[in-house]
RNA sequence: GCCGGGGUAGCUCAGCUGGUAGAGCAGCUGAUUCGUAAUCAGCAGGUCAGGGGUUCAAGUCCCCUCCUCGGCUCCA
């Protein structure tokens, strides 16, 4: 999500992941590196044909006819072409069928539970449900027990079709108003259903647009994870439901590995990082922003001066703006009617009667409208584009208080916010440029990334002939780039086309940071104009472009990635000199003093504590190196060195470790 | 904002069905001068998130507020 763009965010929680990058994070991590064999034990439906129903008008559902095996067939086919791969298919009828068993498991449990939907989801799945009372983690164990049971009886998922009053009557009968919702939403005549029947003569039946996989045996590797609220069709207006989420797998290795990988990922948390490695803090006097401690601290200004030095270096213009602003310029630039429930304002005469009408005043969410402003304060020429404009100023955003989360939802924030003013024809140039540009930042990081291009929505402002030339301009430079993207139609911003580029972390985690984004709406709200060659003004396009996105949703990236081993060159404190006694102490200071020259973060422990204890300590703050000091090296000049990525590196003279933590510290940026 | 977990010493956590708060680490003081992931002893440290209520008695039960965590359109 970009945060400094101008479309209206709407006042709604995140959606996490672009759903066109759902098979990213599917991948699974096995501790050897190397993926088990796994889909002989997974066999989607095609090869092998389930016995499947069609319902005569006016019969009862079960006496259905049996839906051909061409038909079967023919339709997982059809089924397959939506996935990008046999195993992303495979996943997904796994993922959707152990829903199915969750919902059958629960019905058995909680009869008068009402069912929404249940559909397969990044790594898993979920069910939401309507349910008498609020389940807890006792109650997912016996549920689990229950699947566990359906699982062994292996029933068949048996797929029929039914004529939808059928389907209506079926529904209406047992209580399941949502799925009578479900059934008025599809056009055709008639629905899909699926069918499991149980050993004891009950059975499951639901309305599912399938497909699956053939038997409930196959959902043997699963794991009910939590239970959370959600409402139903994502409206708060509506019902809120419990939200089941469970996660499943082809075999007992991978499930493994998947929760090792949550283990992981629960270590890597930036949050618990920050704390143990105090980067930063909250406050309870401040939700949502955070205290940035001097550890912290040094890695936040280090990505900010280097991106500053990047971007002089690529022709942008650094500035800083207000904080504060009169609400006309949200007016104008349309934030004020679309996003003001999210913007911090204030009155500016608090002593104003009530009634009075008085000047209202706004902080920043976003940087555009100011840079709108530096824009149009000058007569432009068009010599001067593309006119590059950099800003990290701190915005504010009064993001939902239940939305808040660590540093990756916050209310205060930077960006490496920059707003390009440029000729139509230059576009293809910058976002080539730029493109250039984000694969040396990531590059630098070793962090791995994938590009989603997104074109025209429904629903957009501008005419068609502008959106042709622009989309093709994007496209272009992507194709010139020589990088794989993904198309996602439909999913531009109202204002412009887009390219969004998704992280993929140390865990393969996506993470969506950078974004580029064309924009022909803001300058003509601010009336911008150039005079262009031919005398004559012109509209300047705008792009909006982020690379780390927001610093500290960046940063808690980088912790997760690294797992708060940073290297030398961003680490907050890079070598750690140690004394084994006091009588060390003063070659310690020397080394200590030969590194502080060299412009190296260096602390000295000169602490009474045994060096076992020094290098404990050291280990738990992550600090890259240790210089271990004892009577053997103040006899012979030398440090001892530990690495705390490889142990124990034996000793060497003081020039050589300093040259080499030195060369380390190299930015790489 | 909504649903559901949490909030006990700086940190990690214990405290059963109500009977007046505890450990380890960190801190301080002292001893120890030690060779690659925890030296010993002593001391100090809490309005049990905040407020209200029930009770002879509340960390524990009830209500409100704040903060925090998991979620809240990956659409049969």
């Amino acid at each position: 999500m970009l945060r400094g763009g101008v479309g209206p965010p709407t006042r709604r929680p995140p959606r996490r992941l672009h759903p066109s990058l759902r098979s990213l994070a599917t991948r699974p991590v096995t501790p050897g590196g190397r993926r088990p064999p796994t889909w002989d034990r997974c066999r989607a439906p095609a090869r092998a044909v389930p016995p499947g129903y069609r319902a005569a008008p006016g019969r009862p559902p079960r006496r259905g006819d049996p839906m051909s095996e061409h038909e079967v067939v023919e339709e997982h086919e059809k089924g397959r072409e939506a996935f990008e791969s046999e195993e992303a298919y495979r996943l997904h009828c796994l993922r959707h069928s152990t829903a199915h068993v969750m919902a059958q498991a629960v019905m058995r449990l909680f009869p008068d539970a009402s069912l929404a939907i249940g559909p397969a989801i990044e790594d898993g799945f979920y069910y939401d449900i309507d349910l008498p009372r609020t389940v807890g983690p006792e109650d997912l164990e016996a549920i689990e027990r229950e699947m566990k049971r359906i699982v062994k009886e292996n029933q068949r998922f048996e797929h029929e079709r039914w004529d939808r009053e059928t389907a209506r009557a079926f529904f209406a009968e047992r209580g399941q108003a949502f799925k009578l919702e479900l059934i008025d939403g599809i056009p055709d005549d008639e629905v899909s259903i699926y069918r499991n029947r149980a050993k004891d003569g009950s059975e499951f039946v639901d309305l599912c647009r399938g497909p699956h996989v053939m038997r409930t045996g196959q959902c043997k590797h699963f794991k009910l994870l939590r239970v959370s609220g959600a409402y139903w069709r994502g409206d708060a207006k509506n019902k809120q439901l419990q939200r089941i989420y469970g996660t499943v797998w082809p075999t007992r290795k991978e499930l493994d590995a998947y929760l090792y990988r949550l283990e992981e990922a629960k270590k890597r948390d930036h949050r618990r990082l920050g704390q143990q490695l105090e980067l930063f803090m909250f406050h309870e006097y401040a939700p949502g922003s955070a205290f940035w401690l001097p550890a912290g601290e040094h890695i936040y200004n280090l990505l900010s001066q280097r991106m500053r030095t990047l971007l002089a270096a690529e022709g942008y213009h650094v500035v800083k703006t207000p904080m504060v602003f009169d609400k006309k310029l949200w007016e104008t630039s349309g934030h004020w009617q679309h996003y003001k429930d999210d913007m911090f304002w204030f009155p500016e005469d608090h002593d104003a009667e009530d009634g009075e009408e008085g000047r209202i005043l706004a902080l920043k969410p976003m940087n555009c409208p100011s840079h709108m402003l530096i824009f149009g304060a000058q007569r432009r020429s068009y010599r001067e584009l593309p006119y590059r404009i950099h800003d990290q100023g701190a915005l504010h955003r009064n993001e939902l208080s239940g939305a808040l989360s660590g540093l990756t939802r916050v209310r205060q924030f930077r960006q490496d916010d920059a707003h390009i003013f440029c000729a139509e024809d230059q576009v293809g140039d910058e976002v080539a440029r730029l493109i250039d540009l984000l694969d040396r930042v990531y590059g630098a990081f070793g962090l791995g990334y994938r590009v989603v291009f997104s074109t025209r929505p429904e629903e957009r402002l501008g005419d068609d002939a502008l959106w042709d030339k622009a989309e093709a301009a994007l496209e272009k430079a992507l194709q010139d780039s020589g990088l794989d993207y993904k198309l996602a139609p439909g999913d531009g911003a109202f204002y412009g086309p887009k390219i969004d580029i998704y992280l993929v972390d140390a865990l393969e985690r996506a993470h969506q940071c950078a974004t580029i984004q064309a924009d022909f709406q803001l300058p003509r709200r601010f009336g911008l104009s150039y005079v262009g060659a031919d005398n004559q003004p012109h509209v300047p396009v705008v792009l909006h472009r982020a690379i780390y996105g927001s610093f500290e949703r960046f940063i808690a990236i980088l912790i997760e990635h690294y797992a708060g081993r940073f290297p030398v060159w961003l680490a907050p404190e890079a070598v750690r000199v140690m004394t084994v006694s006091e009588k060390s102490l003063e070659h310690g200071r020397k080394v200590t003093e030969a590194l502080r020259a060299a412009g190296i973060r260096v602390h000295f422990d000169d602490s009474d504590a045994k060096i076992g204890y020094k290098i404990k300590m050291c280990h738990e703050r992550k600090v890259p190196y240790m210089a271990i000091i004892g009577e053997k090296e103040l006899a012979a000049g030398t440090v001892s060195v530990r690495s705390r990525d490889e142990g124990d590196l034996g000793s060497m003279t003081v020039e050589a470790f300093v040259a080499r933590v030195a060369e380390e510290a190299k930015p790489r940026l």
